[in-house]
DNA sequence: GTTGATCCCGAAAGCGGTTTCGGGATAGCA
DNA sequence: TGCTATCCCGAAACCGCTTTCGGGATCAAC
């Protein structure tokens, strides 16, 4: 059950390999008849190039890696997935083939990209959850390897990227939150080395500023993204002695964790507290109450993320492929107006 | 900014390339001191072997691709992340890659697959949510190529395979729900073509059959799994003339589908009909109300399926590596004992 | 009938490793 | 000292495909 090779190929057609490849790779120099008598051939035989063997002759690794993120609750990966469907949409219009790389810790996720590229593997890599300072990105840089980010870092002017206007969206759920008469509102935020969580805490001071409130650090907090997190955030605020009536959060996971901490307390989220998550997953369409969210489309993402990163490797210059999104509030029941403080 | 090379490195060390690869590979036949040397020279230059090159040396890929399910719900996939990363987890151990492979129809897989296997570019496949008679399962085994499945195909005695017990797992739910008192229990299935949705089918009947309730067909449906799908299921019983008082689920997703139709009715779930779902997903915790289910342990699956097919690929019979496990029973809120039929 | 351009294809040199084979140098032993 | 066994390493073929280069055929043009 050996597999036909080039050689094989060549030798049934009375031509020799080089003329084959030519034939099977479209070039001008080989005659139409020829050009169909070979692929006749090839579908007869079963041909199919070895990929390892084409890729050491051209240098091209027609794959891409995507490294995700080392750190992420398992409640945000639907968010992986989805993207990962999209990138795969895109590639497989070319026949690439997309490689997923995992890693615990950032160091070692630096170590692997630099394997990834000095190895030949990959030909481009899709990075995610920049940090605000990201030294994968200097590498990728520095080597001058072809790579996009999801997200950006902070001086994100040099490469390609893709993103949602985070403070945009922020602001966009901090002022619905003030539109329905909230004035103290609590922050969940997430760990300031990442890029996007800065730039939501910025959004977050931006709409406070914008309505004369004052920015309070004694309801604003980081935490991880995962539920539990989120919950023990928002129980300790709401064990205070003065708590806040709405919460944004940065995540819909740690959202739920939130929406968990006020049902716990016999209180009733939408109603006595306001909530607003952050990633519109669909999962909130199904807690209690539904979690207004704002929403950032994920497969879609994924294929202009595959797409740029074939552009970026094909040559085109990185800076011209940089976009950014708005992020959609979606209204559903975990955010209304403020009431007043009587429930204890 | 050139890739350093063996010749490179054969060069820098006055050896040749032949030396100081089995140097690098620890072929005994190399002096303690060489090996020693080459090495610090390697670190020294930064040197990586060019995996195209060494791949098709050896003949050997040293990937493994992971083939995801075509049509899944975006509510399920949590399941493939973390599933990803177990695999990821058992992969590098070894420095093996992971590939994964998206499709749009069963048609379009397994022509995914032949390429994949006839073109060198991976080593052993991975396969998920068989059919009861898969087409690509015969694929794999015809071409003799290394695979094993998460979940089996009806006739599964020949290969390698980790699988939940199904039947079972709903024997338990239903009789946790007969438990309660509960005798007239709606089943959410999906398509019968799928070998764990026929084995839960089959739980479904025997856990009847243990205690003498009859199979009614009117109670039974089969739908996709989206909670939409769920959803709407359990909306014809619900409002039918004799609904059930209880529902069991052959997902989370069609769960919280199904959640939502009780709600919808301004039924309560867990007291006036009873819910219990499949998957044991973590944002069953967060649902209204929490979700009872049935739970399959997602990361440590995804290793022992990376682990078991390291094995089959390193020869291993294949035979030796059948692994049933048993699903939990996670108690929440979703499921109580029966309430007489006084709602309406 | 020559000449020159055009069209096709063969030949061969890589791409960057791995692996078998054989022999020179060294060590062990008599 | 001489002979064999052992230890290391060099040489070379090979994995399967790509791509440049050059030249024999073919054909048009003069």
């Amino acid at each position: 059950m050996k597999r036909t090779t080039l050689k094989d190929l060549a030798k049934s057609l009375e031509l020799t390999e080089g003329t084959v490849s030519r034939a099977m790779n479209g070039y001008a120099d080989i005659s139409p008849r020829t050009v169909e008598r070979v692929q006749q051939a090839a579908v007869m035989l079963g041909y199919k190039p070895n990929q390892n063997a084409r890729r050491l002759a051209t240098g091209v690794a027609e794959t891409i890696a995507y490294v995700i993120p080392q750190n992420h609750s398992s409640l945000a990966e639907p968010f992986v997935s989805q993207l990962l469907r999209g990138i795969d949409d895109a590639l497989s219009r070319r026949g690439w083939d997309l490689l997923v790389s995992h890693s615990r810790s950032a160091q070692d996720e630096a170590e692997k990209i630099q394997r990834l590229i000095t190895s030949g593997r990959v030909s481009g890599v899709l990075l995610t959850r920049p940090f605000r300072n990201d030294a994968r990105i200097k590498l990728l840089q520095d080597a001058g390897f072809p790579f996009v980010v999801h997200g950006r870092s902070e001086n994100s002017k040099d490469y390609a990227w893709y993103d949602i206007d985070n403070k945009e969206a922020i602001i966009a759920a901090v002022s619905h939150l003030i539109e329905l008469g909230h004035r103290r509102i609590g922050f969940v935020g997430a760990p300031l080395y990442y890029n996007f969580a800065f730039q939501r805490l910025q959004g977050y001071k931006a709409a406070l500023q914008q309505s004369d409130i004052q920015y309070d650090d004694s309801i604003v907090e980081f935490t991880e993204m995962k539920d539990d997190a989120g919950e023990s955030a928002a129980a300790n605020q709401l064990d205070s002695d003065n708590p806040p009536t709405a919460f944004v959060c940065v995540s819909d996971t740690q959202a739920l964790g939130v929406l968990s901490a006020i049902r716990t307390r016999g209180l009733i989220a939408g109603v006595d507290i306001s909530v607003i998550g952050y990633d519109g997953l669909n999962m909130g369409r199904h807690s209690n109450p539904p979690l207004t969210t704002m929403a950032q489309p994920q497969v879609q993402s994924g294929r202009e993320l595959g797409d740029m990163l074939l552009a970026v490797i094909d040559g085109e210059d990185p800076t011209k492929h940089q976009v950014l999104k708005r992020a959609e509030l979606i209204l559903r029941n975990s955010a209304g107006p403020v009431r007043d403080r009587n429930y204890h």
